[in-house]
DNA sequence: ACCTGAACACCGTTCAAGT
DNA sequence: ACCTGAACACCGTTCAAGT
């Protein structure tokens, strides 16, 4: 065997332990939680079943760090699609779709993410994923479309909160058969019309 | 041995169907999803490990029984506190109260009950348990305390959705580091200050 | 320091056989 | 009809041994 893509590869890798995420990501992706084993993880990656131990102190480890990945992968999309507009409210709107798009891009993914049997390695991310949230409901209350008299941080939970539900319930297929329009937008939409006003605007040009 | 409790009592039990239910709901909380397994029920139910598949298919519809019970208990809950009052808005708060209590209460359960991998098994029961509270916000909606402009459903879905996020997110341990007040009531108050009002009503006299 | 080989206890599922 | 006994492939984890 030739050498592997890092460059020093002693005996298989030079870098196993982000090879092991990366595959650790797609199989469960392929399988989920359920399907998911460290034995056919070092199969599929070429090592043997000890060698993941050396990296990570066991599964749920491993699993919290796939977790962890979600979180960052979650907070890079919400980014970029909240900058496409300037408008604060269709910023919080982005915030809700892509939410729930994410959620059912990621079905696995997404339904590990918030396990509290992860929550140790994911509690950074995790918070780190909520502050642009709370910087935006500042911003919108500053700009007077939303009210200042509640903390930031209170209202930013609430639409995370709802948007979470929304997506839980979506995924489980409780909205079909109540006959209700249930895109991501749809939802979002009629879910936070109290709070960001009835009309959702058009199209909106990019910067 | 002696025949056990049911009465026929042929070869070792004359109830094993529920038995098993029974004994898996304990499993569960013990050792929650990832410790449940079927060679540690049919040994604490004390039965060989080939007998459990003479009632379930597999693990999954074993698993989704327990889920379906969740529903019916969760039903319960609601049913009883909701009855406590009159007023239609105390209800609502009632059911959301409730629903993050129980969750509180039964972790495992809650974390396996909106699980897509049961949901043909708990589609039914989880449509029974939504519909007393597409009932609250017609009855609401009727006494003027909700719009009534919006259909009941896409309402209670909303109020079910929120009150469902946050309940996972507070089970996640995401409120901690924000400095606010995280009993049932105190969530679900600020939560739906926006749909039912700002001053919750005090300790309301039963019937 | 990093990985392999071999092993252990455990699990989901099956199936022939018992009453 | 309902259950047991025995078995199979698979999994999480460990540990002595290799380079």
């Amino acid at each position: 065997m030739e050498q592997t893509s890092a460059g020093r590869g002693r005996y298989h890798h030079g870098a196993l332990k982000e090879s092991l995420i990366e595959g650790a990501c797609r199989l469960l992706a392929d399988k989920g939680v359920t399907g998911f084993s460290l034995h056919e993880l070092a199969r599929r990656v070429g090592v043997s079943v000890a060698a993941p131990y050396r990296h990570f102190e066991n599964r749920d480890a491993l699993l919290g760090a796939v977790a962890t990945r979600g979180y960052e992968q979650l907070l890079r999309i919400l980014g970029e699609s909240m900058n496409e507009t300037a408008d604060p409210v269709d910023q919080l709107r982005c915030f809700g779709v892509c939410y729930i798009q994410f959620a059912i891009d990621n079905p696995e993914l997404f339904g590990i993410m918030f396990n509290d049997r992860y929550r140790s390695e994911t509690e950074a991310a995790q918070r780190a994923s909520f502050a642009p949230m709370i910087d935006f409901v500042g911003q919108a209350q500053r700009v007077g479309v939303l009210t200042p008299g509640v903390p930031a941080p209170e209202i930013a939970r609430f639409l995370w909160a709802s948007a979470h539900g929304l997506t839980v319930l979506h995924l489980n297929g409780g909205f079909k058969a109540l006959g209700i329009d249930d895109t991501p937008r749809a939802l979002i939409d009629s879910a936070w019309s109290a709070f960001l006003g009835d009309q959702p605007r058009e199209d909106v040009a990019p910067g």
